[in-house]
DNA sequence: CTTAGCACTCACCATGAGAGAGTGCTAAGA
DNA sequence: TCTTAGCACTCTCTCATGGTGAGTGCTAAG
């Protein structure tokens, strides 16, 4: 017998395996044995591949949908195959340029971080993206609040979190005040609550109300309210809240398209509503979120591998980004199982590293981020 | 001959017609000759409305796919029927009360407004819906900034304009800042700026270079030059934000299912890919925005109607919204032109009301929609 | 262990027949 | 002049059929 790899497969199981994935993912065929040793100059014969082909089929590397049709990987398949096999590689100089520059083109707009870090997985990764926005590494705390008059009867409440996590909300005011008089309640509201998470803001106002000469009035104890509400809403919507595009690269990819996969045209209907339906709705994608907030470093399920049985058909590719204690957030790619798992993870991690860096510079100057590329300039 | 409808119309045809676009749009089936007696009791025979369907094939407002297929009507079908035939409804008093329950949810976000918009419309009228979020009516007017300190180097510019826009930015600092002091900056700048346009803003400057003792510093300078780029960009983006949403609800309808349409399985992905690309890129839909800002009341654009070609089988339905010489947005449905007219204009008409409403009592106490349902409550 | 050879399987495609739906036309009736 | 029964005609849809080709699995020899 040859020599056996690091799990049991001999090396030329390997290499068939391989050649296989790389060649389904490229081609969304499944491969015939003549195939391989014709393209990749194998020197032996189709026989052979065939017979390895069928030990790989009986190990749980393979299959094929009837007996006369080529290979197609599993789950498993593509398991060992990101475990073993692929080689790990980064995105070229020219596509980190790029991406860097765009950031840095939104570098004021917060907001337009995700949408762009969206755009920009979704087109490298020629896949959907998903990505949610920042968050309070542990309890959201508050920092500093300000009293903005729209016009007579209304001002807008603006809420700084650590973090540099911002939210906005109008406030109607049942009488006008001066400009001068909502700065000196902000002022003393914010001096009041800075850096309580929102148990301690609870604390606060139980212990206010033992006080006789009660140190807030009506109107404080209103925004207090606003400030509380919208801490609890925030905390509560974190974890749902998925940013998500790329559809329509995801879309472009062969499983959607009948002309190309010889399949029934209504089974790429089927799957295009499928997708969509993830998508919009995010289920079976929460789930994944607190796993990779969690963990460290780029984590990859592959189909079967999701908990839900609607992901079955489906991989994520997923990374945390942010700044370790202090704010965090998840980005991924998610497509079919045949999928390019070294270009997504490259970009996935690389993506992250760029949203890490820029949270950490909005944050404070100190603390880079855990991972990323090395990025020679 | 009979009595002539309104256009040269027999009331017969007139009814046919109707019926016919009624029956077509219900089940998205071609509608034969003997349906429409058996459904409707026509009291004559099948061979007398093939008679009249073939004379309203003749004056263009229907046609058939081949010899022997049932009737379908054309654009100009569905103009007629939308000028003439149809009746006026509105939304029924539950579904109203709803509708103004799930704004009222959301009242103190502004930018909530725009996403729930969106969503009423597509599950209300069962197709995608476009919104833009509200911008100036004219030019856009400072009101007020704001700069919060986030950390050390770091502060946030809050831009306050008239209608109650705001923007947000981050602002580096190059040398840490009290909160007095951004406070006092702050209230310099805004006082200098209120109320000005900006080209107000930019004759204020030039005004400005030619005093020896300068009245703003550098970091002054800075922050007037970060707001006159917020709201340059705001107005150049302005009509080309589209939000979009109920591309599920729109894929539900027959067009896009093909076990339900008896057409080729391959034209419906087709016609998936094609909404979605529409839907994504605005394109065709960003011609329609300053032609619905410049005339009031609920506008269809039919098929063909539309100027570019992609949209050749859409229809839209749109309607401005907001306050008159103040902040204006325009909201609407987009879907097949086989489209439930009746109760996409009365959505649309009513939701634009509701944000209508909503803006009112944000800009100012004065000033109700131009129009909307009266609602008795 | 490798490989040539070959039978076998199965999707794919074109063909054709049959059924059914619906129209268009004609001629008779009101 | 309008209506309508009757019927031929058209076109789609479906199903069955057979041929083709790709690719495998197996066997037996090297």
């Amino acid at each position: 017998m040859g020599s056996y790899g690091p799990v049991g497969l001999t090396e030329r199981r390997q290499l068939i395996l391989k050649l296989v994935i790389q060649e389904f993912v490229e081609t969304a065929l499944p491969v015939a044995s003549e195939t391989l040793v014709r393209k990749y100059r194998l020197g032996v014969s189709s026989a052979t591949v065939r017979n390895e082909m069928a030990a790989l089929e009986d190990l749980g590397y393979l299959t094929h949908l009837h007996t006369s049709a080529g290979r197609v990987p599993t789950d498993a398949g593509y398991r060992f195959f990101v475990e073993n096999l692929m080689e790990r590689t980064s995105l070229s100089l020219a596509e980190r340029r790029m991406i860097r520059h765009q950031f840095y083109q939104v570098r004021g707009e917060l907001d337009q971080w995700v949408h762009l870090a969206g755009a920009v997985l979704a087109r490298t990764a020629q896949n959907a993206s998903l990505v949610t926005p920042p968050r309070a590494a542990d309890l959201l705390r508050f920092r500093h609040l300000e009293l903005v008059a729209i016009h007579e009867s209304m001002a807008l409440l603006v809420l700084v979190f650590h973090g540099g996590i911002v939210k906005q909300q109008t406030l109607p005011l049942e009488s006008a005040r001066s400009p001068e008089d909502l700065r000196r309640i902000a002022a003393r509201i914010s001096d009041a609550l800075a850096d309580l998470s929102l148990p301690g803001i609870e604390d606060l106002l139980a212990r206010e109300l033992k006080q006789i000469p009660a140190t807030f009035g009506e109107f404080e104890r209103l925004v207090i309210d606003q400030v509380m509400r919208a801490m609890q809403s925030f905390e509560e919507q974190a974890q749902e809240q998925i940013y998500s595009d790329g559809l329509l690269e995801m879309l472009s990819q062969p499983e959607f398209l009948p002309a190309l996969a010889r399949e029934d045209a209504e089974r790429a209907v089927e799957r295009t509503r499928h997708a969509l339906e993830i998508l919009k709705s995010g289920r079976g994608l929460g789930a994944l979120i607190p796993q990779a907030l969690a963990s460290s470093g780029v984590q990859v399920i592959i189909g079967g591998e999701n908990s839900t049985n609607e992901m079955r058909e489906y991989s994520v590719v997923l990374a945390r980004y942010g700044v370790d204690r202090a704010v965090v957030g998840v980005l991924g790619v998610i497509g079919p199982t045949r999928m390019a798992y070294p270009r997504s993870i490259s970009t996935v991690r690389y993506i992250s590293s760029v949203m890490s860096d820029l949270l950490a510079e909005l944050y404070n100057a100190e603390g880079r981020s855990a991972e990323g590329d090395v990025e020679p300039e």
